[in-house]
DNA sequence: CAGTGAGCGAGCTTCCGCTTGACTT
């Protein structure tokens, strides 16, 4: 047994640091927190100075069992969780939960996992710093108390749905959400007139080339017209050049924020799915951590990378840099993330290689030269009028880091059109122009675009909302509450006014765009805004962009010891507690409403709202005679767009197709979104059909279809037990009511041949034995 | 499973940040 137990977040990095200190040390893994807040009553003694309630959650005793152990048979136990508020607070629990005393229990950290930073730590050990743990009990205790205060507030005014949430994050994060779909919905486009002028030269190997020149964009079709009208049999003269050098930087090393970025305009990733791959390649030991919010590099790496750019391309592509985080609120316990090795140019795993190859190369081009560009730009007269044209070129003159990484882009161009530069032929001064065309476009501005998972993370890191931990799980949550949809639009057709001023005539066409166009990205439900305004409205401060930033500050203040956490807490919950006492009382319950006019058949209103079962129009009142009538939507509609023709198409349905095998073919939209109904059955219609205009004839297939897959889905039939032997995607199992029961390997094997006594045996063990019961997330 | 759209009121839901696997119908 090892004299010295050393504790850290990470078992990858346990394992690598043990082979570093050698056999004096155990390094084992406390896997994060160890300790929470009860759920029950907040967890929380609020009369108590808001005495927190810790408790071991179910899924970290037995971690907790082997590290009591293992401390007992030590003779020093070393806490060397990361380096921020967090990590303090768990070397803190550790201490609690051991049963060690923080006056002497060494504490050492390092922000590298490399010989020389471990070494030097473990030389240099400090003491728990509990004004650090203080801020972090803060934190925990304030995020705590709005996420379990505010959420039932929702409960009690929201006449749909439960386990509905809110916390200082997530519902933040919905109301950038909320906000630029408005934003969209709200924006008018303006067009204007782009003027282009092609000519050709010869290049410098004597070959004729085109290019183009612009001129000041012209606001109506009319004065584009006129311009151009302005330029007919003109000549065109080099008025001036200039030649300015410039240069393009790489971009820092990837944080988990960026690293998202990137992989989702690169290689179309969710933010999910960048996090697991990229821990498949540090569990493996190919990468650093990949939850990191810093940009820094170890020396160590640092003298790696700058060898394999030395080794690959020489060294005039060697350019060391230091980079500077742009972000207030990191707290760089770790690396920024990068290879381990830098001579493993890529990995074996087809599902990681792409996202290691693009680690791989960011890492390498932070620290290559600059990029070294040479652009032209060129003044052209024109003699019929006193207008004058641009002409720019780029000509790339060192690649420098280009020669392995460019970043990616989001577009967020606002309809400026493509600026992309090319070569310019040689140009002289006074030189006489060959005009070939001249043309004027008619451009639309264009709204910010809608976030993807990605863009949304850059926004919130740029708030100081969230963590590198949790920017996947919030999206996550969003998605899973039904605030937000992820999901593809199509655009919509749009005409643009072309003229081209040719051969001294001026040609007018049409031609049309594609606009509005999204993929993968972020909707607001309408759940989703009725939600964010209620919240707005009732509980703006929290609501704000700046409420995080601003209670980060304080939370330094008690990390500095100029204040006390308990105080602070108090100064927030006595005015939260107000508002939510308020808002219970007197907020009324959250509709939405939005009247589409009135039902030209009956006079009745028209309305889109909130029902119990989510968005709906309802034509007439509850209070008259008369039942209202109640349509859903459709789920590409919302409440805040919907048209009063589109609402009363919506009760079209159900709808009677005709009669098929002697029984009548119904299709409606249920509970589980749209269905057919035949013979007493019922089966689901996919995504792609439209329920609003099936026909009889495409109908009767998929009811065979469906019935078909159904009967093979069953291996067995106890009518009079009502139970089943069903196929699933892991193999058979029996399926009594609404119960299911799985079957071991054997049975699973003879499923077909099962009797019903044998049956009944195995659901009776079952339910005698439960499987244990494993902290199974819940839906 | 295939309705409903309001309200009664059991019993339940819920936060953010650290970490990984176990388990799915």
């Amino acid at each position: 047994m090892a004299k010295n137990l050393l504790i850290v977040e990470s078992p990858a990095k346990a394992k690598t640091i043990e082979k570093i200190l050698g056999d004096d040390f155990e390094v084992k893994s406390c896997y994060g927190h160890i300790r929470d807040l009860e759920k029950d009553d907040m967890g929380i003694d609020i009369k108590h100075n808001y005495k927190p309630r810790y408790i071991v959650p179910e899924d970290k005793q037995k971690v907790v069992k082997e590290l009591k152990q293992l401390a007992k048979k030590s003779d020093e136990v070393w806490l060397a969780t990361d380096e921020d508020r967090e990590g303090e607070a768990i070397s803190w629990h550790l201490c609690e939960v051991l049963g060690l005393d923080p006056k002497n229990t060494k504490r050492i950290v390092f922000h590298e996992i490399t010989k020389p930073a471990i070494k030097q730590a473990v030389a240099k050990p400090r003491l728990l710093d509990m004004n650090l743990v203080n801020a972090q009990q803060a934190r925990r205790v304030l995020d705590r108390i709005v996420g379990f205060e505010l959420s039932p507030v929702l409960w009690r005014k929201m006449s749909m749905g439960n386990s509905l949430s809110a916390g200082r994050v997530q519902s933040v994060a919905v109301r950038l959400i909320a906000e630029r779909e408005r934003e969209i919905n709200a924006f008018k486009p303006v067009s204007s007139f782009r003027i282009e002028a092609f000519f050709t030269e010869k290049d410098a190997q004597g070959r004729p080339v085109t290019f183009k020149a612009e001129g000041a964009r012209q606001n109506t079709a009319q004065a584009a017209e006129q311009f151009l009208q302005s330029c007919m049999g003109a000549g065109y003269t080099v008025k001036d050049i200039q030649v300015k050098p410039t240069k393009r930087s790489p971009a820092a090393p990837f944080t988990t924020s960026t690293l998202q970025q990137e992989a989702s305009r690169k290689l179309g990733y969710g933010v999910s799915k960048t996090m697991l791959l990229a821990q498949k390649l540090y569990e493996a030991g190919h990468i650093t951590y990949m939850r990191t919010d810093s940009v820094n590099l170890s020396d160590t790496a640092l003298q790696d990378i700058q060898g394999q750019i030395n080794n690959q391309f020489g060294n005039k592509y060697v350019q060391m840099r230091k980079y500077k985080n742009k972000n207030e609120s990191a707290q760089e316990a770790h690396e920024a993330i990068r290879p381990t090795y830098m001579n493993h140019h890529t990995v074996n795993d087809a599902d990681s290689k792409r996202l290691y190859e693009l680690i791989w190369k960011r890492t390498m081009a932070s620290q290559m030269a600059d990029a070294e560009l040479e652009k032209t730009i060129a003044k052209i007269a024109v003699s019929t009028n006193n207008a004058e044209l641009t002409a720019t070129g780029e000509v790339l003159k060192f690649d420098g880091f280009l020669k392995v990484y460019y970043e990616g882009r989001d577009d967020e161009d606002m309809g400026d059109g493509d600026d992309e530069e090319g070569v310019l032929p040689p140009l002289q001064k006074g030189q006489q122009l060959h005009f070939k065309e001249m043309k004027a476009t008619e451009r639309f501005t264009r709204p910010a675009p809608r976030y993807t998972e990605a863009s949304l993370v850059k926004k919130l890191e740029e708030l100081g909302i969230g963590r590198p931990s949790t920017y996947a799980p919030t999206i996550s949550t969003i998605l899973k509450r039904g605030y937000v949809e992820k999901r593809d639009k199509e655009g919509i057709k749009r005409d643009l006014r072309i003229m081209v001023l040719r051969n001294n005539q001026l040609y007018k066409t049409v031609e049309n765009e594609n606009t509005g166009a999204e993929k993968s990205k972020l909707f607001p439900t309408d759940l989703g805004l009725v939600v964010t305004d209620f919240l707005n409205q009732h509980f703006d401060d929290i609501m704000d962009y700046g409420f995080t930033a601003k209670i980060e500050s304080e939370f330094d203040e008690i990390a500095n010891g100029k204040e006390q956490w308990t105080k602070m807490v108090d100064e927030f919950y006595q005015p939260f507690k107000q508002d939510i006492a308020n808002t219970l009382e007197t907020a009324q319950r959250i509709k939405g409403e939005r009247e589409l006019g009135a039902d030209t058949e009956t006079g009745k209103k028209v309305v889109a709202r909130m029902g119990r079962f989510g968005p709906m129009v309802q034509i007439g009142d509850a209070n008259e005679e008369e039942k209202p009538r109640f349509a859903k939507l459709k789920s590409t509609q919302s409440i805040e767009t919907i048209t009063y023709a589109e609402a009363m198409d919506l009760f079209r349905l159900p709808r009677q197709l005709g009669l098929f095998e002697g029984s009548e073919v119904m299709v409606n939209i249920g509970r589980f979104g749209p269905y057919i109904a035949h013979d007493k059955k019922f089966y689901s219609l996919s995504k792609d059909i439209d329920p609003y205009s099936i026909t009889l004839e495409e109908a009767a297939p998929i009811i065979i279809e469906k019935r078909q897959a159904k009967d093979e889905r069953t291996l067995k039939v106890f009518e009079k037990e009502k139970i089943q032997i069903l196929k699933g995607p892991y193999g058979p199992y029996i399926k009594q009511g609404l119960r299911n029961y799985k079957l071991t390997k054997e049975q699973q094997e003879k499923a077909a041949s099962l009797t019903i006594e044998e049956v009944k045996a195995i659901i009776d063990n079952l339910k005698a034995n439960p499987p244990k019961k494993v902290a199974r997330k819940k839906k």
